[in-house]
Parts: structure tokens; sequence; C-alpha cells
DNA sequence: TCCTTATGTACAA
DNA sequence: TGTACCTAAGGAC
């Protein structure tokens, strides 16, 4: 599941469970040959960017995570069992194990080399250092779809395919309209909607962005049951009526990746949002 | 048991 | 734009 509330809540979880102390650390897969060299070694601190995740040892040796697409983190208490073939990290103390499964990235980097990720990186919602005039300063200038632009890291890092559909959704903008015509407005209520969104994302490690009012209660629908965790409006409801105007959502594939939205609550121009009935 | 799909990214052509 | 990479769950047989 990982979009970047994901990353950040592990960067909180590694550091509650193995921050300050020495762990164990192996690859019963054998793919992080570094492994060894980091067993004994103190966990330091837990850092995340976007959809990297940071683990520093001693003072300076990190490892970089990127979970990619099937990655997967599992803790646990120990004792820990026997790990499966597939676990390419596994942090152990007294007390605690965490497995990493199948990330695209799992390294050992230098502060310099971390640096590097950083620098490639756009500003992140989830953390105090962001500054969303800089990926403004890209999106008003740019005449590819507000769609692409927020699934491209070096605009805005941690948005993945969910946050981009709902709150593209929520703030009423059609997935086409070019970055060129996504007004300061709309991109400072989109950037602070991110924000809370994927805060809430950090507390709850799901995604919810549907709001009071148009929950199944309030609207007097049946309670759904949603395969991926999170209560949404468009992600992967393909075909299956709007939460607020009951139109079919529609899906289309942009740039290798599906997209989610509404005809009629996102309209091309930048229009309010449809009327019920 | 096989096939499809997935909240991602990088690189080749 | 297509393909490769990594894993696991769910559905079709």
């Amino acid at each position: 599941m990982p979009e970047g509330h994901t990353i950040h809540r592990l960067a909180q979880d590694y550091a509650t469970h193995f921050q300050g102390r020495q762990a164990h650390v192996t690859s019963p897969q054998g793919k992080f040959t570094a492994a060894p060299l980091l067993t004994g070694a103190e966990l330091t601190r837990t850092e995340a960017h976007g959809k990297h995740l940071f683990l520093r040892f001693r003072e300076s040796d990190w490892i970089h995570i990127h979970l990619g697409l099937f990655g997967k983190v599992t803790f646990g208490d120990a004792p820990a069992p026997p790990p499966t073939d597939t676990v390419r990290l596994r942090l152990a103390n007294p007390d605690s194990y965490v497995d990493l499964r199948g990330p695209t990235t799992c390294a050992l980097i230098t502060d310099a080399e971390k640096q590097a990720v950083h620098d490639r990186l756009g500003p992140d919602p989830l953390r105090p250092d962001a500054d969303p005039d800089r990926a403004y300063a890209r999106i008003r200038r740019s005449r590819t779809t507000i769609a692409a632009l927020l699934m491209d890291q070096k605009v805005v890092a941690g948005v993945g395919n969910v946050y981009r559909a709902e709150v593209l959704f929520r703030h009423h903008v059609d997935p086409y309209r070019p970055g060129r015509d996504v007004t300061p407005s709309e991109w400072d209520a989109i950037w602070a909607d991110l924000v809370a969104l994927m805060r809430e994302g950090v507390r709850n490690n799901r995604i919810d962005t549907v709001r009071p009012e148009h929950t199944p209660e309030a609207m007097g629908r049946p309670p759904r049951v949603d395969d991926h965790g999170g209560e949404v409006y468009v992600y992967r409801r393909t075909a299956l009526p709007c939460h607020v105007c009951g139109t079919d959502i529609r899906t289309a594939g942009l740039a290798a990746r599906n997209l989610f939205w509404c005809p009629t609550c996102q309209q091309p121009a930048r229009t309010g949002p449809a009327r019920t009935g």
C-alpha cells in the first residue's frame, strides 16, 4: 500500500521499535548483501521523503528503501518466526522484528547519495520543509495534464494513484486539465488538502477521502466494503455511481496507470460541482 | 493451478 | 510507449 503516507508511517514505526538500539540485521533472501555490516549497529534515525524511506545506522550509514508497487513491511513481536525466502531485510532485537519484502530498492548508501535522492524529489506535503510554490512553479508552466504532474515525483513527492484521483475529485478538477490552467488559488487548496489527507493517512495507516456529508450513512446508502482499506470517491470505482451526483465513475489509462474520475463533478472548465438530482 | 491485478519507477527504443 | 523488476492476493477454472 505504498503512497507517501505509508512511508512516513513506516519511518515512525521503525523508529518506535528499533531506534536507539542495536539490531540484528539479516537478509534471509540474500539480496541485501550489506546486511552483515550493520548487525550490532545502532539505528540512530529514520526519515521519509515522498515514497523513499531512509534508516540511519551509526553516524552516516543509510539503508535506502523504496517499496515500489509490491513492497511490503511487516512488524511483529519477538521471537521472530523463521523468515520466508522472500524477506529482503529483517531487523530484530529482543522485543521486535520487522520484515521487508519485494522492494524496488534496498541499498546501503552514503550521506551524499541520500542527498542526491532528496535533490531529485519535489516537495512532500508530509514534510515540514515542503514548499508548495516550488511545485506550482512547475505546474503553472506545463502543458502536461494535472493528473500526470501530480504523479511526477519531481513535482510533488509522495502522491500516488489514490491521492491523485481523490484530490482532483475533491477540488472538481478534470484530470486532463493542463497544469498551466490550474489557478494559484486552486493549487493552494489542493496542496492544503493533500497535507490534511496525507496526515490523516499516516495517523490511520489508510487512505480515507470521503467527506462526512458524503459517507454512505449520510447519503442513505448501504455501507461499502472496500478492498483497499479506505473510503474513497473514485479510486477503483469504475462504472459505480458517483457518491455525490450518481454519474458512473470513468476510468482510462494515463501514462501506464489507471485514472479514475467523475465526468460530471470534474469539469474541464472551472465550474462548480454537479448538483444532485 | 493459472491468470490478472496492484497505492511504483527506471530504462530502452 | 513498451518492458522489466519485485510479491501476494483474489478470481477463474
